[in-house]
DNA sequence: CTGAAAGCGCTAACAT
DNA sequence: ATGTTAGCGCTTTCAG
């Protein structure tokens, strides 16, 4: 067994030296501007003698709001959900909110079990970026969810499900532009590795690519990868195998274009010379590998931006409606 | 004002639902084997149907442990302490701990924070990676770790302090066994960009370099950089203005590494071929782009299983002292 | 601005 | 194997 914790100070403790109450104690932490200014710096100075730190769980035990925030990523190790997750990190603690982030692993299962540990610690609202590519993917737990009435908000993959707040990327509007600028490059023989088949996502940035391109290049091929560099570098690895290689390839997002890259370099092709990449989403590393890939970029702290913002203003008004909000990218270099 | 929690499911109604007691619900999901199968089945079962989970605030208010390990990281970007972590959270899971994960910014104001929020959420260990390379930071929170009985264990960045156990990588042997490969390869002209001045890893590191080199090549400079990838490229992109490029340079991290290559690529120097690139701790995507560093490698599993096994020890025997382990790295390719 | 009482949901320590 | 009692440390609610 523990040896004990050494004797933590408390509320009562703090209160007892202090000469006030448990109650004025309590507000010199939580409603400062309720304590008269003296009574608070003589409760503050004791508190910091005696070491004593505000008992999270019995706060959140009775108090209304945790001021607690939970964030679902399916893989912290991505720069893009990586990246999300600390600014939004910053954004709350602006607002003095704390958040709880948590990797799913891209499992469905973890998804669950942190989901149940998020409503566990009474978080007040959850940002979450589900496992699934799926739009059809309907997790258990969002029924329970909105029965206890924890706001949901969504971050770039979406759901059907109406109760949830959101913020996307204008993924048609990516391919759009992508397409655009490859018109531009005067791009002739165009090669598309894109994500899952099940992917609105993924289905979507291609549709938007053919919208633009179809009919304005010599040849537009599609190859199918998963969002994980692995398989995308061996697809186009394959493919690089039988095919003499195209003035473009366009990965549909960064994981993607890095196995392009490892790809093309393993067959010794010239990047941004005979051979171009153009990605969706920056290319992690690059510049310091000394290759400048076009890409469209969003603006992360935009995305992180909305997301803490329509979280919270469910929280602090249970009578706001979910919102939407959609994110443009735009073509960098 | 929030729209009132959907009403929320308690050990009380599951208990009554099921017609036992509090406390054997409560046994039912705390120490499930101390309840009749049947009985378990039967509340399992109405748990289910009524959504109940776990109020974690109030088990954490009486419980004498919270299962919870909080990990700090000065930088979860950084692949080195991002992988550990989420080995670390993995291996916790296995033994049914929670883990609380923060990331410090490398900021000694957050970290003061952190560790007061890990306070207050009750955990049973810290697990730390402070954002100091100095020896002597001695940071105000540790006096009060002390007093309230947390255990803590160091990862990576040591103290000088009594009470902490601590997992730490050989860095003299790092250096040394960096030297003895690079006479193996018959180098003659080394550079070393290294870590900061008062950083003992650092220090170690190129000590151990030095041993190894002093007196075998034709020359050794040390040129200091952080642990960021901006100085390190400075630092080095400097040196080769003046220079002519050596056979090898080291990199006293993954961060000092990634600046030394954007250096040499932005001078056009053919990396792998006249100018080597030696570094400690394995180079970030650098295979993906075709570069195949040879690197002191560590094993980042065994590292976080110590780590979380120090931390466990100390929880569960409160008698035991604090240990100290000793990872040693080895060269690859 | 300050306080007294009540109780959040759970589990430790004893019963039985 | 199950139950009873008490209380963790805080904030809500209602009073001054």
């Amino acid at each position: 067994m523990a040896a004990g914790r050494g004797q933590k100070a408390t509320l009562a403790s703090v209160a007892a030296q202090a000469n006030v109450s448990k109650i004025t104690a309590s507000r010199a932490f939580s409603q400062p501007e309720k304590v008269h200014p003296e009574t608070l710096q003589r409760i503050r100075q004791t508190a910091e003698q005696l070491g004593y730190v505000v008992n999270a769980a019995a706060r959140n035990l009775r108090a209304k709001t945790s001021k607690t925030i939970g964030i679902v990523n399916p893989d912290m190790a991505n720069p893009f959900f990586g990246g999300l997750t600390r600014l939004m990190t910053l954004e709350a603690q602006k607002l003095g909110y704390d958040t709880l982030v948590f990797d799913s692993y891209e499992s469905q299962e973890t998804e669950d079990r942190i989901i149940d540990k998020l409503i566990s610690y009474n978080v007040d609202a959850i940002i979450l970026s589900v496992i699934s590519n799926d739009h059809h993917y309907h997790p258990s737990y969002m029924k329970r969810l909105e029965t206890l009435n924890i706001p949901v908000v969504l971050v770039d993959r979406e759901l059907e499900v109406s109760h949830c707040s959101g913020v996307y990327i204008d993924n048609l509007d990516c391919g759009l532009q992508a397409g655009r600028w490859l018109l531009e490059q005067k791009a002739r023989r165009v090669v598309v590795v894109s994500g899952p088949e099940n992917s609105s996502v993924a289905r979507d940035r291609v549709t938007g690519l053919q919208a633009a391109l179809q009919g304005k290049v010599a040849s537009l091929e599609v190859l199918h990868a998963d969002f994980f560099m692995d398989v995308a570098w061996q697809e186009t690895s394959r493919w690089l195998a039988d095919n003499e290689a195209p003035d473009y390839f366009v990965g549909c997002n960064n994981q993607i274009s890095l196995g392009i890259v490892k790809a093309c370099i393993e067959h010794k092709l010239p990047l941004m010379k005979q051979v171009n990449l153009f990605s969706i989403d920056e290319v992690s590393h690059a510049g310091i590998y000394g290759f400048h890939f076009p890409c469209v970029s969003h603006d992360l702290q935009e995305i992180a931006w909305q997301a803490f913002n329509l979280a919270i203003r469910r929280v602090t008004d249970g009578d706001s409606k979910p919102g939407k909000v959609v994110v443009r990218g735009k073509v960098v270099q």
